[in-house]
DNA sequence: GACGAGATTTTTGCATTTAAAATTAGTAGT
DNA sequence: ACTACTAATTTTAAATGCAAAAATCTCGTC
């Protein structure tokens, strides 16, 4: 839990500042749900805990906030972002036409390598027994999606889908324990290697958007039953973060 | 120049914090020129000229740090960012998807008021006098892409868009003085707002996307004037900003 | 005149302090 | 018991202070 100097001498690491790594550690503890939608972060709290000074987390926070993973509004007290449902449909849109580009980029120019490493996805998800860890299934897809961005070798690109897939990420793991729909996840992803590896990135791009539509109406549908229980927030501007 | 707490008693903006202000500042002045790439962004001296202390400057500075406006590196000094040509191609790269997405969105459901816009927008531009300013007939071009992307609703993508757009802007303003073009220019708008007439989102996006291919070959072009000059700065990690 | 080692100045990173705003607790009144 | 209001407490916003790192300057040397 606690910002140490990391052990090992690994340079870049070093010339991290204090902000960079708590805005690190929190994006992570927010992602896996260590931290909750709406919990608050409190400033002196956090900073103790983490064992740094406000100063370094309040700037953390703020980039936080710019991407969207925390909402803060001036004078309150910082809380996770707890996204609605038509914010969350409207990121996945976003995120969809981020991991379309992805493809399409991709396209003309994917290597072997990649293929093989997705092929692999594929097989491992298709072998993947129904009582395996809900995590280890919600990694492959994970990687899958990463893959191909990543393969894209656009920087921009890259991280703006690490910030958008971080937004949605809690929603996309509710999303995979589906059981049922697992074998049509697996079918689209095989479809999209397919494509790819036909060097028809544009194909490839369509077939993926379709695959995370199918998201959208798991968000949806999950939210009737986990929605309503969370507590809405007074805001008052769109200012920071996704209220 | 100065920072006030501004006059007008308007709720909202009286609930910005100074962080806030300051960023909005200082992205306005990037964007429009007044801070030059590679520009030397000193701490103490900005918060002098901003009226400002340190502090709230820096929270700002992290924050267009994060969205690609300024580049920071642990222990220097931060500068306004100069992107390469390949990031700007790759930035290009994903506005179009966005632009694109707005297009698929807005398709099925755009309105008359938002149509009439775009035709006066067309309008505003093809009766444009060849030695008009430079700047006006910018804004025209700008306000066609921001009417639809704002017309789209999903405050994500607009959100993204808007920094995207920040981070290409001048290279954007570059490419409009390319008189020759410009005729070219206007004619796609007007496509586009056709399929959008007829309700489809998707060859719009198609269109939109080709559109700003043009975008691509212009700043490619203008870099091999412009680009050599300026200096390359020395950097760590790829941790903020667009180095 | 160009170059480089070392001292000096400047600048950032972070902690701490102060002031203002929000939250909480408490109390009186109904 | 419940509300309305006030006082005490807590929390953020912003300024300031200090140590460490980088930039700059000085002055020999070639």
């Amino acid at each position: 839990m606690l910002l140490n100097q990391s052990d090992d001498h690994s340079l870049s690491v070093m010339r991290d500042t204090l902000a960079d790594r708590a805005a690190d550690l929190l994006r992570k503890q927010i992602l896996v749900g260590d931290l909750k939608p709406n919990e608050i972060l409190a400033e002196r709290e956090l900073s103790q805990k983490l064992n740094v000074s406000r100063t370094p987390l309040r700037e953390a926070l703020r980039v936080l906030a710019s991407e969207g993973l925390v909402a803060m509004t001036p004078n309150l007290r910082p809380r996770v972002a707890n996204p609605t449902l038509t914010q969350l449909l409207d990121l996945i849109d976003v995120l969809s036409s981020l991991e379309r580009l992805a493809c399409e980029v991709l396209g003309p120019k994917i290597t072997e390598s990649v293929l093989n490493k997705l092929d692999d996805l594929v097989a491992k998800m298709s072998t993947f027994p129904d009582d395996g860890e809900e995590l280890d299934f919600f990694n492959i897809d994970m990687n899958f999606h990463l893959t191909i961005v990543e393969a894209s070798e656009n920087r921009q690109l890259i991280t703006t889908h690490r910030q958008y897939n971080a937004a949605v990420y809690r929603a996309r793991f509710m999303s995979t324990r589906w059981t049922e729909r697992r074998p049509l996840m697996q079918e689209q992803h095989s479809e999209i290697v397919e494509l790819l590896r036909q060097k028809n990135g544009t194909a490839a791009g369509m077939s993926l958007k379709t695959h995370l539509q199918q998201l959208k109406t798991n968000v949806t549908e999950l939210f009737k039953d986990e929605g309503p229980k969370v507590s809405v927030v007074r805001v008052f501007g769109t200012k920071g973060g996704l209220n």
